[in-house]
DNA sequence: AGCTAATTGAAAATCATTCTCATTTAATAA
DNA sequence: TTATTAAATGAGAATGATTTTCAATTAGCT
């Protein structure tokens, strides 16, 4: 089977994926499209139904797989939602966190990243060496924001 | 039954249920108790562990629902790590995040607030309104980084 | 002590995630 | 092209986490 999602997103997967010696196959490439063209995050269902809707029939476990490869890759971006669900967002690898609507849980990018310049002096002082952080913000987005 | 862990954190858990009409059951003076004592962040389970090693037999939807309804009043705050699972960690319903030990999985508090005082522009130039944030840490302990 | 609504325990039900393994496919080289 | 081969997939079983149900118990009032 052969699909073609041709577009800067795909070329991309494709590329970090040759990289690292992974295929590209059309399930791939069918949840980075839908990732991207939903621009917001979906849940594994969602992404799921999305990839069927491109595919036919595709196996669960292959998303998850796919996802959480993608995730190592910096693909994609996992996201934790209040009620603790997981979510998935496309990000092309840059550091970008994410902002997401309570209501309607789309998701939206801010590059400006708060804990960037964060004075760790206090986190220092008890030895903490700081690798890594998750910043996410919660809130309305505008249509929300004036449907309410 | 009736047990003691006569202590703040346990009036002050005790106050903020009599405030809302709710039980200050052993179950939930229990949960407290083992989630101010262990000084990190628990998993569900390991709450359950703890409980259960106070009370004897005790019920994990006790713990769950537990968990649930103090999280909802600001007695505990809930937690995500990288792989997804959840922990839980005493919150006195100040404003504090946390860092995460990856090795260790131990929890340690930071009071300063890196978003607090970060300059929204951006974000509210989409309209975004902004309500609540989350912020983590990941990184090594002391103990972990000597031992590595 | 007695009443009553709230809470609990235990098991079943549900839901999410991972695993297994036989089959298929993408990438490479002939 | 086609052949080869390791990687990837699909289907369903297995696992694990979380929620629900409901009868029995208990905390917080008289």
């Amino acid at each position: 089977m052969k699909k073609d999602f041709e577009c800067t997103q795909e070329s991309y997967a494709r590329e970090i994926l040759r990289e690292k010696g992974l295929k590209s196959t059309v399930q791939r490439l069918a949840v980075v499209h839908v990732l991207h063209t939903s621009g917001k995050s979906l849940s594994v269902g969602e992404i799921h139904d999305g990839v069927k809707g491109i595919l036919g029939t595709t196996g669960l476990a292959t998303i998850y797989r796919t996802l959480e490869m993608f995730e190592d890759l910096g693909i994609v971006k996992r996201l934790h939602f209040p009620d603790g669900g997981r979510g998935y967002a496309f990000s092309q690898g840059e550091h970008v966190h994410h902002m997401v609507c309570v209501d309607c849980k789309g998701v939206f990018d801010f590059p400006e990243c708060p804990v960037e310049n964060f004075d760790y002096a206090s986190v220092e002082k008890q030895g903490f060496i700081v690798k890594d952080h998750f910043v996410q913000l919660f809130g309305q987005c505008v249509k929300c924001a004036e449907a309410a």
